[in-house]
DNA sequence: GTCTATATCAGGATAGAC
DNA sequence: GTCTATCCTGATATAGAC
């Protein structure tokens, strides 16, 4: 099985050592294939053949950089999973700050709705939740991932505007969880279980606005 | 591949036809054989070799009754997902008539979250999202069933309370799916990934009640 | 209807040449 | 470091006896 040594990041990814310029292209190729074959198959389903035919390599080169499908599997997921969710980070500076909080939470959860339902990122998320009794790990890097990208900047705003008396907010992290969940969960959850039914952009726009006016009924001063 | 007829009910899932006295033992035996399996391995990863033994029967039972791996994944998933999400329909009945909303909301969605946090539907859960990419009809017939056992009757209950005027929800629609995301899906969301930790009793009633809260703040009178 | 036994094929992983 | 060729195991599915 792991005849590799099993170092591992505090997250539990396996971290794999960097190679140097030759093999770089072709470990990069790989790590692209199986990011495609991953996705499209699933883990148990995808196989080291197809991988190692869409990169062009063969399938010893595949083990000898990862050392076995597992590896494989956690160190590519492990490794897009916070370059994903990278993208929503910016937009979190200004809350705490805008002049019109409702405008500012209105376009803060549109964008993280908006990114968050792309359909290539609705399909790595299912296939981290479909694999998490396999891949705990994962479960736990996605957790801390989109808490500390999305969670924890708001949380502190959030903790700014309360001592500020902005905003009526005892509990910052569940007020934090509410307003995730009734703006970008709502609609999460259909996409999750109809990967198929389009949502309008007027439609997310109506959902979005609703659930910040329910957040704010509540938090408002 | 499928050489059995391909008849199928509204939501895509095989019919497998009813048989007599027997062999009827046999097919509950794999039935109950084959949800054991799927929820531990997954579609891909359980063979049918490991459910036939765990059912007492040879494989080729297993294929005169159902067909195909395919088949049986689905008439077994799809079986029991309606009967699991039964039991949420009757607490459903008290809310249009409740003589304190707040506690009967707060009563409800609290029974909602402990029935749908329990580790075997909490796996199904996931299993059914890990696979929908390869089953479509799955997702289909999970929205359908929340939606006809939880959101339904609730919505009806609104439109009511609405129409009285002891409630102010203009989209009754949107508000329950506001009120499950802001109850049940805050607690969900983190069981989902994080299947191991384990959430206090204490915790979850502060959870739902501060969820309650936060809906009444917006469309109570 | 149900079994034993088997056909057929693809999976992950590796030995050894270059 | 990388490939060709291969090992071994386990998969789905089926033929034919009882």
């Amino acid at each position: 099985m792991e005849t590799e040594s099993d170092q591992v990041d505090k997250y539990g990814i396996p971290i794999i050592p960097a190679a140097v310029n030759v093999s770089q292209q072709k470990r990069e190729s790989i790590i692209d294939a199986a990011v495609t074959e991953f996705l499209r198959e699933g883990y148990t389903a995808a196989s080291v053949d197809a991988i190692a035919t869409r990169a062009g390599v063969s399938k010893p080169t595949i083990y000898k950089h990862f050392g076995s499908k597992e590896r494989l599997f956690l160190a590519v997921i492990g490794g897009i999973l916070p370059a994903t969710y990278a993208d929503l980070e910016p937009c979190n500076s200004t809350i705490a700050d805008a002049p019109d909080l409702r405008a500012a939470l209105v376009s803060l959860t549109g964008d993280w709705a908006r990114l968050l339902l792309r359909e290539d990122i609705m399909t790595l998320r299912r296939l981290v939740i479909g694999e998490i009794d396999r891949f705990p790990q994962l479960g736990n890097l996605w957790y801390q991932v989109t808490y500390d990208m999305n969670n924890r900047p708001l949380v502190e705003a959030f903790t700014i505007l309360h001592e500020r008396g902005a905003l009526n907010v005892p509990d910052a992290a569940l007020a934090v969880q509410q307003l995730v969940a009734i703006t970008v969960g709502v609609l999460q959850l259909v996409r999750t279980f109809q990967p198929s039914a389009a949502i309008s952009d007027a439609e997310l726009g109506r959902t979005i606005a609703s659930g910040v006016d329910t957040f704010l009924a509540r938090y408002a001063m």
